[in-house]
DNA sequence: CGTAACCTTGATTAAGATCAATTCTCGTGG
DNA sequence: CCACGAGAATTGATCTTAATCAAGGTTACG
C-alpha cells in the first residue's frame, strides 16, 4: 500500500508525507471477492477500514433472515470507526464488537485495515485527524438521520423517487455526463434492502413510475423522462 | 449559569476550572415550557445545546403531518452538535440549518446554548474536547444504528418489548429501585412516535402483552410480570 | 448452450394505519 | 368539594400498503 492512497482518504487529507508514512506503516491491505464477508457484527473489533476499490455494504440481519443495508461504502471512504471511540470514557460490553456486518459487493474489492491500538496513539498526537473524523462522523450522522426520516415518514414510491433524484443530482456534481440517467452499481435486491423494502415491491414501484411516464428502467440504467414529476413524487 | 453544570456534561468533563469558565462565558441559558419549540429544522444554525433540566425531543415531521422522534435528550446531554462540523471541509448548502426540530416536553425545561463560532475557536485550542465529542458522536451513531435496525427489522410487538426491556435494564443500572417496573417520562403518543408507530397501535400492543401476562400497564407505570417471556418476545 | 443469478409478475395475506366514537384522568375554577 | 372541560388513552371497524408465496422469464457467463 502506498501513501498516495491514504492521501485521498478524507480523514488523512492535509497530513504531511511523514505523517502519512506513519499511518501507512500500521496498515494491512486485504482483497475480497463479490459476496465475501469482511466482518460480522459478532466479531471482536480489530480496527476500522478504508475501501480502496470495489464496493462494500454495511448491513444488519434480523433473526428471520431479513436484511437491511445501512451504508454503501465507495472507494476512499472509511467504515467501522465508531467502536474506536466508544470506550474512551466508560467500558461497554459491546464496545469491542463490530456494529454491523460488512460484505464486498464486487470482485477485487480492496480494503485497508487500520488497527485500533496504533491508530489511537496516532490520534493523541495529531489533533488534526480528530477534527477530520468529527467532520466525517457529522456527515454520517446526517446521513443516518435522513435515512430514518425516509424510512419512517415516506412510502416506498417516495423513497424510490427520492433515491433516483439524489443519485442523479449527485452524478451531475461529480461526473461530466449530460444524459438524464443514472446507473445503479448494486443489484436491485440490494437497492430494495437499502430502501427498506423487498425486491418484488421495488420492481412493482419501478413499473408504476414507468407507466406514469416518469422514468424508464433498462436493466441497471434508469432514464429520467419527466424531471418535474419525479421531484413532485419524491415530495 | 454556573460551571458546576458544565462539569456534568460529558464533553466538558475533565476540563480545568479555568477552561470551564472560558466555556461558561460564551453560553446563553433559555427556559421553555411544555410544547415550546426550541428550534425548527428550517432555522439558521446558531450553535448546539445542552439540556440542563426537563426533557427535549428531537423529531422530524413529514409533509402530511406524521411525526417521528429521533432522540430524547435528558439533562446534561447535548444536542444539535452535528452542523458544527459539517462545513469543516467543504461548503454544503444545508450545513447551517438545524438537522431536525426540537421541542421541550416538560415545563421548566432549561437549556444552554453554546454558540457555534466561539466554540469552534475553543475546540481548535483544546484537543481534549474533540476526543470527547468523537466519543459522544460514536455513541449517537451506535444509537441511530440500533434505531434503524429496530424499525426496519422488527415488528411493533418486538419493538415495544425491547423498549420496556432496555428501559428496565437501564433503570437498574442507575437507580436504586428494586421494583420490577419502569415509569415512562413521556406520553404514549410520544412513545409511539419514538417507536415508529402510532398511539392506537401502541395501545393495542400494550393490551396484547398484558393479556399474555408479560406486563401490566397502569397509566405511565409498566410492571414486568414475566421477565423471561419479555426477553423472548423482544427476541 | 446450459445453468445460476437476477428480475418480473400475479395472487394472497397480514400488519399496521386511518377513521370514528367513547372513556378515562386530572387540573382548574365555581 | 364538585363539575367541567381538555388532553390522553382505549377500543372497534375498516382500509391500505407492502410482505409473502409462487411461478415463470431474462440475462450473463463459463
Amino acid at each position: 500500500m502506498e501513501t498516495s492512497i491514504l492521501k485521498k482518504v478524507y480523514i488523512f487529507s492535509g497530513l504531511s508525507e511523514e505523517e502519512l508514512e506513519d499511518v501507512q506503516k500500521i496498515t494491512r491491505t486485504k482483497t475480497f471477492n463479490k459476496g465475501d464477508i469482511i466482518f460480522f457484527d459478532t466479531e471482536p473489533y480489530l480496527g476500522f477500514y478504508i475501501t480502496v476499490s470495489g464496493l462494500v455494504k454495511i448491513y444488519k440481519i434480523s433473526k428471520d433472515g431479513r436484511e437491511h443495508i445501512l451504508h454503501l461504502i465507495n472507494p476512499y471512504n472509511t467504515f467501522a470507526e465508531v467502536p474506536l471511540f466508544e470506550n474512551f470514557g466508560e467500558i461497554r460490553e459491546d464496545a469491542f464488537r463490530y456494529p454491523a456486518n460488512a460484505m464486498a459487493l464486487e470482485d477485487q474489492t480492496k480494503v485497508v485495515l487500520i488497527p485500533a491500538r496504533p491508530f489511537t496513539e496516532l490520534l493523541a498526537e495529531n489533533s488534526r485527524i480528530s477534527l477530520k473524523m468529527l467532520s466525517g462522523f457529522a456527515k454520517r450522522l446526517r446521513h443516518l438521520n435522513r435515512h430514518i426520516e425516509e424510512i419512517t415518514l415516506k412510502d416506498v414510491t417516495k423513497r424510490v423517487a427520492n433515491f433516483v433524484l439524489s443519485e442523479y443530482i449527485n452524478k451531475r456534481k461529480t461526473k461530466l455526463d449530460s444524459t438524464h440517467s443514472i446507473r445503479l452499481n448494486i443489484s436491485k435486491n440490494d437497492l430494495a434492502s437499502y430502501l427498506g423494502t423487498i425486491l418484488e415491491t421495488l420492481s412493482r414501484t419501478f413499473k408504476k413510475l414507468q407507466e406514469e411516464g416518469i422514468i424508464l428502467v433498462e436493466g441497471r440504467t434508469i432514464l429520467i423522462k419527466d424531471f418535474e414529476k419525479l421531484k413532485e413524487t419524491a415530495s
